[in-house]
DNA sequence: ATCGACGTAT
């Protein structure tokens, strides 16, 4: 199937160039008046890196008297920021083995450390500490470990601790902490059920917010679901809550998908007329638009206009425009896109070297994704499972078996897991050219590293066997070893 | 201190 879609009437770029004027300098938000915290010590501006982080709380513990709780807040909140989640947790132990007090700030913290890490239940068990110190909970830490139920998929979890915590009144939920409910249901495909949490909290004592209208805007236009998106848009200004440039970009971004410009020409107009400025991303969802209709030379036309209005493209503005170009098959277009990225002092990310991996194995030019393949750790990058599919795929499919094996093996010493594409890409490509035996080895494989079939690989095995009853020999029967 | 909008593979 083809991701380039029929265009619809379009004199979009005229319309964009005409429309509207930007303020000549673009306000700034506040400048970082908060975190000033402690005596002599400005974490923020002292620590950079963590041997800084690690220093300055070695320097910390032998201060007499002790700096106060929130200069240790603060550090640990920063080193959570850096992603450095390990040291976090040594730290931590170290304040417990030193005898510094904490707080239920410090405690949120660490939980929150534990959440980013992917490991809630390390979270969880934190709340002891909570118990044994008498230190209150708070909304903040148990919309934390909402956060971190959904970030590894426990929905359910998620959902039963929300209901406990209101039905047992154990904190009053905020805006916030509905706002994080709502969102973990919108991302997992939970459109009603999030828009029932709004039709409670409007009867409610917490009333929904503009954080809250995004969240449920944005839901239905991932659904495709536009006219319900439009109607919430009405309803909110019914209500006198203003919409933001996040809600017409939700918006904007909903209606390219369908290919409805006249509605997006609508929109733009109307926001500019509330003195709601295209930003960044405005302009990336439009060029996104055109690109996917394969009008990349439009895309670029917008692309040179938001630069006149100075608004400056990212990585996400020539990212979209190398994707259109390989979906047109010009990848060598899309190479001179990325050179020209370069020479603007903006790096190349795992995205920009999936996408043009992407757009070499189309073109079944494999040599020179797999060269790029070995330019990403150059780079200092890691490949993800998406760009290993990528590869594996476009190997298989010029009949490169060996070095599908060994970018295989690459793949699982490198450390990206293997996704249930990866296995029905590898399954598939042995079976497409024949190697039986191999297919069976590496479903063998595959089981005593603890994976069964799933949706995507059972649907396919069993259309396999229909059309090819003969294969069901090789198909060796499987004992995934985390099942029971 | 906690929440929202854009890009890659099947």
């Amino acid at each position: 199937m083809t991701r380039i879609l029929v265009s619809k009437s379009n004199a979009i770029i005229p319309f964009i160039s005409s429309f509207y004027i930007l303020p000549s300098s673009s306000i700034r938000p506040y400048s970082s008046l908060k975190g000033k915290v402690g005596v002599r010590i400005n974490v923020e501006n002292e620590v950079k890196c963590l041997d800084d982080a690690v220093n300055l709380f070695n320097r910390m513990v032998r201060m007499k008297p002790l700096p106060s709780l929130p200069v240790f807040c603060t550090l640990l909140k920063t080193m959570v920021n850096m992603k450095h989640y390990y040291a976090v947790i040594s730290l931590f132990r170290e304040m417990r083995k030193l005898d510094i007090p904490i707080n239920e700030f410090i405690l949120s913290n660490v939980i929150n450390n534990y959440c980013m890490m992917h490991r809630v239940d390390c979270a969880f068990s934190l709340l002891p500490i909570h118990l044994k110190s008498g230190i209150p909970f708070n909304v903040v830490t148990f919309t934390t470990l909402i956060r971190g139920l959904f970030a590894e998929n426990k929905v359910t979890d998620a959902v039963v601790l929300f209901k406990n915590l209101v039905r047992e009144k154990i904190c009053e939920p905020n805006e916030i902490m509905c706002g994080t409910v709502m969102n973990g249901l919108s991302k997992r495909g939970h459109t009603e059920k999030t828009l029932s949490l709004l039709r409670l909290m409007e009867q409610g004592n917490t009333k929904p917010n503009i954080y809250i209208y995004n969240v449920v805007i944005d839901a239905f236009c991932k659904d495709r679901n536009l006219d319900a998106a439009i109607s919430i848009l009405n309803e909110m200004k019914q209500k006198g809550i203003p919409p933001d440039i996040v809600t017409y970009n939700s918006l904007i971004d909903g209606l390219c998908k369908l290919g409805q410009w006249e509605k997006v020409k609508t929109l733009l107009s109307e926001m500019v007329n509330l003195n709601i400025y295209p930003n960044v991303l405005t302009f990336n969802i439009l060029i996104d638009g055109l690109c996917k209709e394969g009008k990349v030379e439009d895309a670029e036309e917008v692309m040179r206009h938001m630069i006149e209005k100075g608004v400056e493209p990212n990585i996400i503005t020539y990212s979209v425009i190398m994707d259109g170009y390989c979906l047109r098959g010009q990848v060598d277009r899309a190479r001179r896109v990325f050179d020209i990225m370069i020479d603007k002092c903006i790096e190349p990310d795992i995205f920009s070297y999936s996408i043009l991996i992407n757009g070499y194995c189309k073109k079944k030019e494999v040599a020179k994704a797999m060269q790029l393949l070995g330019e990403i750790s150059q780079k200092g990058l890691k490949p993800e499972t998406v760009t290993y599919n990528t590869i594996l795929h476009g190997l298989f499919e010029v009949g490169r078996i060996g070095d599908a094996k060994r970018v295989y093996a690459e793949m699982l010493s490198v450390g990206p897991k293997p996704s249930i594409y990866t296995h029905s890409t590898v399954i598939d490509g042995y079976f497409r050219w024949s190697k039986f035996s191999e297919m069976r080895t590496f479903m063998v494989e595959m089981a005593d590293r603890g994976f069964s079939f799933d949706a995507s690989t059972a649907g396919f095995l069993v259309n396999v066997v229909r059309e090819n009853p003969s294969v069901l020999d090789m198909i060796p029967e499987l004992h995934s070893k985390n099942k029971y």
